[in-house]
DNA sequence: TCATGATCTGAACGCTTGTTCAAAACAATG
DNA sequence: CATTGTTTTGAACAAGCGTTCAGATCATGA
């Protein structure tokens, strides 16, 4: 057994997938070949093979990658208030996104690329993430805090507001992340506060 | 001149178009071919370039029709109150993307498949959709009915919040286009209001 | 230093791509 | 009915596609 410790497939495979999130996400799955990413690691296009059995695969392991990453990092308090947890959501859903865009991008662009197996796995855990939201909502609805008619469409809502920001925020411009946190911050907590 | 009133590309161009149309929301700009559009409309490849010089102007008319449409067919009232003119934009907005989901979808996928000329032309018609939002929050920052603290952040987090109806609502559901207007009107109208 | 086996190359496979164009088809006018 | 000029076909072009694989390369363990 040789060539186990300090192989190449240690380096060449995360840089495949690094190549493949940076140039699925400038100019999509379906434009970009097999061939360039190839040329962006500095290798041919039939040693990638070793890296993932084909495209699909490539696409659906970022995809599966972030999401779960997405997850795993995200800690709700359930015995926080909801506003508080409401708070923390926000920021931290501003954030995670803020810190890969790439990933972010791939995960909202390419769903129709993917089979109809793989699609159904990767919505299975953004409706995974989804729920955590909505719960925290429900429990402030509970609890008066909040007012929101339907927990489910709000956030849907809340969602499809501060993945908004990484379309057009990008750091060392007029506003710094905390800035911007705050500002969607109030404009959350003031959405589904009693009227 | 023969063959001008009831010539067949009165009835192809338009054929095209929507062939493209529904092609390219479906399945992406980069992933259906010439072919796959002829065969839809059901003519050969060579046949649609006597209807487009190529893809990219395919794809760029159709954005930018869409694009017109939707600068033209959006009203606002400035002597109106600027609760009354939001209202307003809230229920146009959310209506006029439902009634077009292709082209919405077309409209904020493919933005990276237009080359730089077009894509600035692009930009240019959402900016200034953009602008009439933000030409109404700031009337209300004015005359102290709403409270943000940047009418630019609060433009693109509404107009975010709004498009992602189209990501989920289908009509015959379990909530009406009407019931969904009304929620997000009531978000809408909190986030913005004073506190 | 040799043998091992992981890693990579480079060519090849069959197929599809966007686009062009001469020739054919065809509807309407005179 | 002949003519006109628009519309469509069908073949061709060079290029690129995802994927496979025999053989070369090369770091490592013995």
């Amino acid at each position: 057994m040789a060539r186990t410790a300090g192989s190449h497939s240690d380096i060449t495979g995360p840089r495949v997938r690094a190549a493949a999130q940076k140039l699925f996400a400038a100019r999509g799955f379906a434009a970009v070949s097999m061939r360039e990413i190839a040329r962006e690691v500095g290798v041919q296009a039939g040693a990638l093979y070793n890296y993932t059995a084909d495209k699909q695969s490539l696409l659906f392991d970022l995809m599966q990658s972030h999401l779960e990453a997405l997850l795993q990092t995200f800690e709700d308090d359930p015995t926080a208030t909801p506003e508080a947890r409401l708070e923390h959501f926000v920021r931290f859903h501003i954030r995670f996104h803020h810190d890969r865009p790439d990933a972010v991008f791939i995960a909202y662009m390419e769903l129709r690329n993917l089979t109809s197996d793989n699609f159904a796995r990767i919505e299975a855990m953004r409706g995974a993430y989804e729920d955590r939201l909505e719960a925290i909502l429900r429990a402030g609805v509970t609890d008066g805090s909040f007012d929101v008619a339907d927990t489910k469409i709000a956030t849907l809502a809340v969602i499809a507001m501060l993945t908004g920001v990484s379309t057009w925020f990008r750091s060392g411009g007029r506003l710094s992340l905390q800035d911007v946190e705050a500002e969607y911050w109030q404009m959350v907590r003031k959405a589904v506060a009693p009227s």
